[in-house]
RNA sequence: GUGGGUAUAGCUCAGGUGGUUAGAGCACCAGAUUGUGGCUCUGGGGGCCGUCGGUUCAAGUCCGAUUAUCCACC
């Protein structure tokens, strides 16, 4: 197996790391741009996510199947060939989708039946169906079918649900072995990452974490986290986990967050992250910068000459006016968009580009409390 | 010039037979958004109901005049 992660240095419970993929190295903590349909919405594309600093693009399983359909996409390369993308690539394993689309889904031991949200045909998604659709779609990695809990959830929900995603977890490793072993193995260099439930249930949570780290998986996930919870118990169950995932492994927090939840994770000790909220924020107009995030639509740019983020190198902030994006905005302009989009993804990149460096030079802990609370300001 | 229609929020319009603080959509202003069903959702401000007069306990609503505007015909 080509996958490896090594640890370069540690700074308290933050970890500065390199994951090699058949496709590049991936240093983290890293963030990864939601690529949901092999797409950045907003109108970016692969060469763009180049200009944001990315390193990792994400896409999702679920989206993909329905549209265009895994067979295509394999025909034309793969997600990397499709979409132009040279870099490291991770797909979500659809189980996202149980709890986003959970009016349109029945939850079975086999897995999961939806209905599609495009136009309402029946589908099976099961841990060995995701598993084949991502070995289909060959990012680099793959992650396993699970169930995200809503949150608030009964316990006894939460229970039964958190012990059928270990059994499903179970299958999509044999699944995921028999793919990627052999000399006919469809995508030989993929890894799979297990993911941690259980709700806000201190035990469940302990506990599946403890039997699913047993398989001793290439990488392991937290999920089922900002879907409702207080950010405090966020932390907390992120505290409460992070022992009981192999050290020697990366740790990835899904969905999360904003940057002051991505400093605070990492001072917990987690290293991948995902999250919509950057290009959605810019798609409605929030825009971060150093000293907070702002609406741009608000009446009070609307003659302001200065860039969005002075201390910001993105296109947006090197070449254009707070009042010219807001124009563009009340216009319903798609360039506002466009802009929008390549200025939060930059800003993400770089704030965990600056993670990085302040690891490696043992001084995370200052910058942590410097930004975390001051970035997630709404100004 | 003659006949007819229309005047209600910034815009386009709803407001049976007169009856509490006159509504909608869009626009405007502001919130929300966390492994993306969504340029979406939630909230807010804003009107001497063209003007003047009359009828009535009570008029956006009925009557008269007037002004503006549109249509048709001379």
């Amino acid at each position: 197996m080509s996958m490896s992660f090594v640890l370069l240095k540690t700074e308290g419970r933050a970890r500065r790391g390199v994951y090699r993929t058949a496709h590049g190295e991936i240093q983290t903590p890293v963030f990864m741009n939601v690529a949901t349909q092999a797409a950045i919405k907003g109108g970016l594309s692969s060469f763009d996510l180049a200009d944001v600093g990315c390193q990792v693009a994400l896409c999702n399983t679920y989206h993909l199947h329905l549209r265009p359909g895994e067979e295509i996409v394999r025909a034309l390369g793969g997600l990397h060939g499709f979409m132009r993308w040279p870099g490291p690539m991770l797909t979500d394993s659809g189980g996202f989708q149980v709890f986003s689309l959970a009016s349109l889904r029945r939850v079975t031991e086999e897995g999961v039946w939806f209905a599609s949200h495009i136009d309402g045909r029946r589908l099976f998604l099961g841990p060995e169906e995701s598993m084949a659709i991502q070995a289909s779609l060959g990012a680099d990695i793959a992650m396993a079918f699970d169930e995200c809990v809503s949150n608030p959830a009964p316990r006894d929900y939460v229970e039964a649900s958190c012990a059928r995603t270990a059994r499903w977890l179970t299958r999509c490793r044999d699944e995921w072995r028999r793919l990627t072993a052999g000399d006919g193995a469809q995508n030989p260099d993929q890894a799979l990452f297990g993911i941690n439930q259980g709700g806000t249930y201190d035990d469940l949570r302990v506990a599946h974490m403890r039997e699913i780290a047993a398989l001793a998986l290439p990488g392991y996930a937290i999920g089922g986290l900002a879907v409702g919870e207080s950010t405090e118990e966020m932390y907390r169950i992120i505290s409460l986990v992070e022992p009981h995932m192999p050290a020697d492994r990366p740790r990835y927090l899904m969905g999360v967050g904003t940057p002051g939840n991505l400093l605070e994770a990492v001072a917990r000790g987690m290293d991948f992250f995902d999250c919509v909220l950057p290009a959605r924020n810019a798609r409605h107009g929030h825009l971060y910068t150093e000293e907070g995030c702002l609406n741009i639509k608000n009446e009070k740019y609307a003659r302001d000459a200065a860039p969005v983020d002075a201390a910001c190198g993105c296109p947006l902030c090197r070449h254009f006016s707070r009042a010219y994006l807001r124009h563009l905005f009340k216009a319903g302009e798609i360039l506002a968009l466009r802009l929008s989009v390549l200025h939060n993804l930059f800003f993400y990149n770089r704030l965990m580009a600056e993670i990085r460096g302040a690891i490696d030079e043992g001084r995370f802990e200052s910058l942590r409390q410097a930004k975390a609370e001051r970035l997630d300001r709404r100004i």
